[in-house]
DNA sequence: ATTGGCTTCTACATCGATGTACAAGTCAGG
DNA sequence: CCTGACTTGTACATCGATGTAGAAGCCAAT
């Protein structure tokens, strides 16, 4: 493999000059300016990252952490976020944590730290009580709700809100006994979205009951909806709407309440969160809030470009996205129900 | 930040020695080696690795470069190859494409050679009479049907058998209009699955009808099936099944015949290809093909770490991988209609 | 006492690119 | 012909970790 003394050589010139002609060096005559690509070019040459890394102490590459690329929300995400990091020129190291304590942790323990120039971190076992972790010596940004307040940038959407916008949608459709599936018990969008969902059902006179909230585990897959659907099918307590905490868990419970015969949203209509692609095609299209994710992906990015760059205010940044509920069928039914 | 010749000083002893604590040198005094571990701690020392990799031309990091993440088979395939990449040390670079033939050509071009120690590629632009540009100088799996016999190895599965079997299953149900999404006309695995349809179908004692073979474009998302099948159903062509190419095709497939009123599988069965999660929620669950993708995520990986470790066999090898087929409600209907 | 085999540690060169210091060359003005 | 400003190129140290060579200390066997 080519190194710059090879092409140096071939070149007729010093090392350091192929290193001028490659960094642009504004000095430099023309007529050796093109001897030195020609060299680069006959021999194919690539400059090699890591010694100019180790020169330089950046590495180009940032890395993002989340729980697992399985869920259609994350994929979608760290799509957003590659193509994000590729307009600055970065390259992006994934890294899932399967929503495990200890592999969240050993992603903040810097083990890393020369490897990438800074992190995007989605953490899911990690709470708000854990934000001493946060105190690391390289760039982050935080995404997502598990951890606010700590001593890091943060981006993420309003979940009080949205979650009670979404909520609140179903009381405008007149339905009084709307089920909230996602709660855990685990501080962070779960409990965000579930503030919302209990102020919007407060708010419209209705009383808090806890039939109505079955608990799910950590993880918001398709089957944790679900199951928590047959749960509450199984209590016998009425329901004639859910509000789906994430879209996959959204879809698991519409999938039961098809299948026990019920209609949506003549029977039950259903709403999800995060408004992923499968969304616009399942059957009936779950209406769903559109978080902005290409906005935090971009937005996170800048934030941790700001860091890198050793800029950005002293004090730590929250940053709220904007969100819109997106309606379809499956809360006010198609036109053959209109 | 601390380097080892820290270490070094605080432990009082070379920085070799240091060197040789932390590669697991055999022949350290347990004083000594308790010295620079206690100095390391005390330090919070960590290795640079770009310095490593300098000296070692090994850098840890291999890439995997996919179409797009967004589509749930390279979400799952890129979460089942990050984790067999974990169980080798490995840390894993994801780049998206999109289809795009220059940046898949860049991919191969080496200018990331020295960042990573081999690519895993899956290849969507550049098609079976490109394999020129295989010929890189550094470790290369391809993935997928879109290249094979190029001068690498290669993991796919045997789409031909699979496809047959996928459609041989919808014409064992008594179906003899079966359509099939996802030909465009791109040699690949549009063409091996096309062809394994095709082969069912005519040992069938059926004629080929190419109204029932709708052209799609290179990307294989849901909206691609829904417009594919809409055409379809426009052209007034009898149809009682559908084959998607692969699931997401499928999925949109689906959503318009039952948006049309058909039922499936009663007036349409659909079967699809992949086995996403997706499957089985959608309603009604969809029939598919089952890759073994796991199997792949290893087989890929490692036949890469042969490869990187200047091991494997001279030729380049081809690996079909298992598949299944997943039988579920979309083909043969639900309990009620048994 | 000497030899040879271990064990334990040190000194030094090296991986490839880049910043610093400086030398050599060019050119205009006096 | 000299001076000084400016251009163009070279030599060398450096980033941090590791391989090589080998020194020094220890022990048992001769």
């Amino acid at each position: 493999m080519a190194t710059m003394r090879d092409v140096a050589a071939r070149a007729g010139v010093s090392i350091k000059t192929v290193s001028n002609v490659l960094n642009d060096y504004p000095y430099i005559k023309e007529s050796t300016r093109t001897k030195v690509l020609t060299a680069i070019d006959q021999l194919g040459y690539r400059m090699n990252i890591s010694a100019r890394n180790l020169r330089a102490g950046r590495t180009g590459i940032i890395a993002l952490v989340v729980p697992e690329l399985s869920l259609p929300y994350f994929a979608q995400l760290s799509d957003a976020i590659i193509e994000a990091a590729a307009t600055k020129g970065w390259t992006v190291i994934v890294e899932q944590t399967g929503g495990v304590r200890e592999r969240e942790l050993d992603m903040l323990s810097g083990a890393r730290r020369h490897l990438v120039d800074g992190v995007i971190f989605s953490p899911l076992a990690l709470g708000p009580g854990e934000t001493d972790h946060l105190h690391v010596d390289f760039p982050l940004v935080l995404l997502g709700e598990r951890m606010s307040n700590g001593p890091v940038d943060h981006v993420t959407i309003s979940n009080v809100e949205a979650a009670r916008a979404a909520t609140q949608h179903l009381l405008d459709l007149g339905r009084h006994r709307i089920a909230a599936i996602g709660a855990n018990g685990v501080a962070g969008a779960a409990t965000t979205r579930f503030d919302g969902y209990l102020a919007a059902v407060e708010s419209a006179g209705l009383e808090r009951d806890d039939t109505l909230i079955p608990m799910v585990g950590l993880s918001w897959h398709r089957t944790a909806g679900a199951e928590a659907m047959q749960e509450l099918l199984d209590s016998s307590t009425p329901i004639d709407a859910v509000f789906g905490f994430n879209d996959t868990l959204a879809l698991g419970a519409m999938h039961v309440l098809l299948r026990s015969g019920r209609r949506i949203p003549e029977d039950v209509a259903v709403i999800g969160f995060d408004n992923i692609e499968e969304t616009r095609f399942s059957m009936p299209p779950l209406s769903s809030v559109e978080p902005g994710q290409k906005q935090i992906a971009r937005t996170a990015v800048d934030l941790l470009a700001e860091r890198i760059g050793g800029g950005g205010p002293e004090e730590y940044r929250e940053i709220y996205a904007d969100f819109t509920i997106e309606i379809r069928e499956s809360t006010i039914g198609g036109r053959e129900n209109a």
